[in-house]
RNA sequence: GCGUCCGUAGCUCAGUUGGAUAGAGCGCCGGACUUCGAAUCCGUAGGUCGCAGGUUCGAAUCCUGCCGGGCGUACCA
């Protein structure tokens, strides 16, 4: 699609230039204004236009009169895309032939399959992403799951425009928080473990810390305990670190058979566990050169006066670490491993501080590659019926969740008597969940905070995950009839596409779409936004809904017409198929 | 208080980086299946883009100030 803009903004700048000369005006003042081709409102006023405003001053003339002298010269001229220009207004519409471009998009998608779309705009740059980053203390919420979308989406795309990338975990596994739930199992668990209780380990752990805080509420010195508990910690006391072992495990395990169903992998897992040392060390050594400061009772601070922030501690009195220590180790650790061009957190907005001290203190140790470290930061996620808050349980659980879309899926699929069409009623059911999900997700830009509404997101109509899932099971379904019906392998043969015979309405404008996504797939990396991918999703699919609603193309009237529209369904399908991949949607041949 | 993000239709969200009459979905009301999957499609109604100034030929978009909200501002993570 660039490319053609870029063939209109060479025939414009001509058409200008001697405009400018047959009016005696040096065509150098034109460098002076930025002429932006855009898109028209409405298809009905072409495929691009141009606002001639801004020439109005240079020219001294009306843009209404400037659209019409350039018009004019546009259409003389030899070099002129096959198209047409028309002066409407002040703007300069443009009407474009797309049928040799879309015979040329038509054997780029046969030739590159699900790499259509790909861009280079990023070849070779080494991008490490971290998300999810969950507790050991307690199973994931809904929270990680946004953030997984965002992470597991930015990440294909990111690869998408020619990126090398690299996705890391970091597992929350010490520190106060975790000893509470130790703490906790010790106190009431009479040796119970989740084989014995049948509940899934993480949730298993989890219970024990919702425990400690009710136990907390009655015992005053229960934070001193569990500050004491990692104070053990840190010094490797045996019995407690077996103990941190075994709820470890048991919580890992948990939270990586969530991932499993959500579809979420990563390339390498850090463990804070295995790297706060190394933030101890970074500390000490920002100590000797004088950068951090001791107070009398052993703590260790750092003062940010020189860019607007107050003090802030790195090193407790008692000589334990805290999360911002241990996020210097790992960063450390991170470009010691793998030499990143730029390494970006997945992490929500409420820690947007915590990332502006951790830049900075990174660059006071002197770390040159501070500069390329980034806070992709996202949105809270409320519920329809007010604030998540775990004080009053009404966090929803990221098992839960999944379980009751799925199950919403499977009694939908019964509901249409399609159970043994799809043959894998279960797995269908969990992929239609999936879709529902991760579309919900990301339809909201990041930086917002957003509403999820379970029932809405699972919905078979409007703009939903499942609805785009349903569009790619259609055109499956259509394109299976066309080959049994005509022997489509045969025919490709015999039948030459010609792009010629669309010139619907319709037809034009799914070409169009079809020819943008390579530039939706650059912008929604440079803008490390994966929204941009479900907007174009949707308007794709709404188009070929209606153009498929609307006009037959198993019986077009003509085997070569019906043809065209089956070879433009075929790439519409593998669009689909390569937008699925970048924002999590599984794709279905049958639903 | 300070910092930061946000405020667009009844609800949930877009808005191509400053351009044409601000768009979708849901919900409401009304239409379309002897036709490739109606899990669909089409139409009607619904807006002081929080408010007030400013910059500009032109502002939902940029600037300033208010109002309203979220999140920070821990020897929590």
């Amino acid at each position: 699609m660039n490319s053609i803009k870029k063939r209109w903004e060479a025939v414009i700048a001509k058409a200008l230039a001697s405009y400018a000369e047959s009016l005696e005006i040096n065509p150098s003042v034109l460098d002076t204004v930025q002429l932006v081709i855009q898109v028209p409102p409405k298809p009905e006023l072409g495929d691009f236009a141009l606002p001639l405003f801004p020439l109005a001053k240079i020219f001294r003339k009306s843009p209404q009169e400037i659209a019409g002298k350039i018009a004019v010269l546009m259409n003389e001229m030899e070099e002129i895309p096959a198209g047409a220009v028309l002066a409407e207004g002040p703007y300069l519409n443009m009407y474009v032939n797309l049928s040799r471009d879309a015979e040329r998009v038509c054997k780029e998608i046969a030739d590159k399959g699900s790499r259509y779309g790909c861009s280079r705009s990023m070849e070779g740059e080494k991008v490490m992403i971290e998300f999810s980053c969950p507790n050991t203390n307690k199973p994931l919420h809904l929270g990680h799951l946004r953030n997984d979308s965002i992470g597991m989406s930015t990440a294909a795309v990111l690869e998408a425009n020619g990126a090398v990338v690299r996705k890391v975990n970091l597992i929350n596994d010490r520190g106060v928080h975790i000893c509470k739930s130790m703490l906790a199992y010790e106190k009431f668990s009479d040796g119970a473990t989740p084989q014995s209780t049948g509940i899934k380990s993480d949730h298993f752990v989890g219970n024990y810390y919702v425990k400690f805080n009710t136990w907390a509420k009655e015992h005053k010195d229960a934070e001193k305990s569990a500050q004491e508990l990692l104070v053990k910690w840190e010094q490797n006391d045996e019995e407690t670190v077996k103990l941190w072992s075994l709820m470890n495990k048991w919580a890992i395990d948990g939270i990586f058979e969530t991932y499993a169903r959500t579809g979420v992998i990563f390339d390498d897992i850090y463990y804070e566990s295995k790297t706060y040392t190394l933030g101890k060390e970074l500390v000490y050594r920002g100590l000797e050169s004088q950068v951090f400061y001791r107070e009398e009772d052993g703590s260790v601070w750092v003062d940010m006066e020189e860019i607007g922030l107050d003090k802030k501690v790195l090193l407790r009195s008692d000589g334990t670490t805290l999360y911002l220590t241990q996020d210097l180790g790992t960063a450390v650790a991170r470009h010691e491993d793998w030499p990143f061009d730029k390494l970006i957190y997945v992490v929500g907005s409420e820690q947007q501080y915590h990332f502006k001290v951790l830049f900075h203190v990174l660059r006071k140790l002197g770390i040159t590659w501070a500069e390329n470290l980034y806070h992709l930061s996202y949105g809270m996620v409320n519920l329809p019926e007010g604030k998540m808050k775990s004080r009053e349980g009404t966090v929803v659980d990221a098992d839960d969740l999944i379980k009751t879309l799925t199950e919403l899926a499977r009694l939908e699929i019964i509901e249409k008597n399609r159970q043994d069409e799809v043959e894998d009623l279960d797995g269908t059911a969990a992929a239609i969940a999936q879709a529902a999900l991760n579309y919900y997700l990301l339809q909201v830009s990041p930086a917002k905070d957003m509403i999820f509404n379970p029932a809405e997101s699972i919905a078979f109509n409007g703009n939903t995950g499942p609805y785009l899932q349903y569009m790619g099971a259609r055109i499956s379904s259509m394109l299976r009839k066309y080959d049994t019906l005509h022997d489509g392998s045969q025919k490709r043969d015999s039948i030459v596409f010609n792009a010629e015979l669309l010139n619907l309405q319709e037809e034009h404008q799914l070409i169009k779409q079809v020819l943008l996504f390579p530039d939706v797939v650059e912008q929604a990396g440079k803008e490390l936004n994966p929204t941009v991918i479900s907007a174009y999703l949707y308007e794709l699919s709404r188009l070929y809904s209606k153009y498929y609603h609307d006009h037959q193309i198993l019986r077009a009237g003509s085997d070569s017409l019906t043809f065209a529209r089956v070879v433009l369904s075929e790439m519409v399908l593998q669009v689909l198929k390569n937008a699925f991949a970048l924002i999590g949607i599984p794709f279905l041949e049958k639903m």
